[in-house]
DNA sequence: CTATAATAGTTTCATTCGTAACTAATTGCA
DNA sequence: TGCAATTAGTTACGAATGAAACTATTATAG
């Protein structure tokens, strides 16, 4: 093994994408399975859950979402009853979209399902080494943003 | 906002999620753009760079890749002449795969770049930091493979 | 031995995803 | 005004992905 080969179990990248990779199909199969939500939709519904009113462009921006799967996301839970939209008085182009009672319902039985997947996985860690994990976290997604 | 509620940009899932996207795009810039080969090709290729004469399922295996992903991407590796590929005397099913020439070199080229890349990433953290970090990681995903 | 099961890898098909092109509405400025 | 440029969101199309069925080969049980 020559000086410039790289360990793939020590290259970082791969490493945030394996556990990125875990978690998500942890997470996936609370809403997939049990609620038929896909994983597009729940960020979707995360960030609704919280403010109401949104336009898509909103919901994309607070999801890290591109406008396409934002508005497919959309679409289809309007479909599935989850989501209501209307249309801003002042431009109506602009969505304002908010979970229906059905959506409210349904991210008020999921949030506490993921929190308590995202706790369970964090037991591994001890309550500094989680804030040293919060921290470092920060630290590089601010600075990697930047590259 | 309800006790219920959850801040996705506080969610760990997220944001590794959107850590490891973030590296990836960065990383994919290096070795999609310069050399034209995709990110599972990169993974296969990061692999066999190390190890020579692996089978398809072995590369699946190191690389956390399906095996059709596996098996696509070494395909298109080798009709790209970076991998060069024979079966076992002992087993004609089971293929042994390598680098090329061609692809030894290229990965050659590559490694430097993608290591350069994290290095500059790390370069957010102490060398204390990336020595948490690593740690954490791996306490965070050996416990998160178990759930 | 032969028939069945298991294994390596590929192909197929249906879905997902992203980029680019598009429609509709609004803004700006001549 | 009125016409070009922007903006919100959708649609269309090609590439990537995953599950399941399939082929070829090897292992195993009777």
């Amino acid at each position: 093994m020559s000086k410039s080969d790289l360990l793939l179990e020590e290259f970082l990248p791969y490493r945030l994408s394996y556990l990125s990779n875990i978690m998500g199909q942890g997470l996936a199969q609370l809403y997939t399975n049990k609620f038929g939500i896909a994983h597009t939709e729940w960020r979707v519904m995360a960030v609704l859950g919280i403010s109401s009113g949104l336009s898509a462009a909103l919901v994309a921006d607070k999801t890290a979402m591109d406008k396409v799967a934002v508005s497919r996301a959309i679409n289809n839970m309007i479909d599935s009853g989850l989501i209501s939209r209307s249309f801003a008085d002042d431009d109506k182009r602009r969505s304002e979209l908010s979970l229906s009672a059905l959506g409210k319902q349904t991210y008020e039985k999921i949030v506490p399902l993921v929190q308590a997947y995202e706790k369970d996985v964090l037991g591994a860690l001890s309550d500094k080494e989680q804030k040293e994990l919060d921290a470092l976290l920060s630290k590089l997604t601010d600075y990697a943003k930047e590259l």
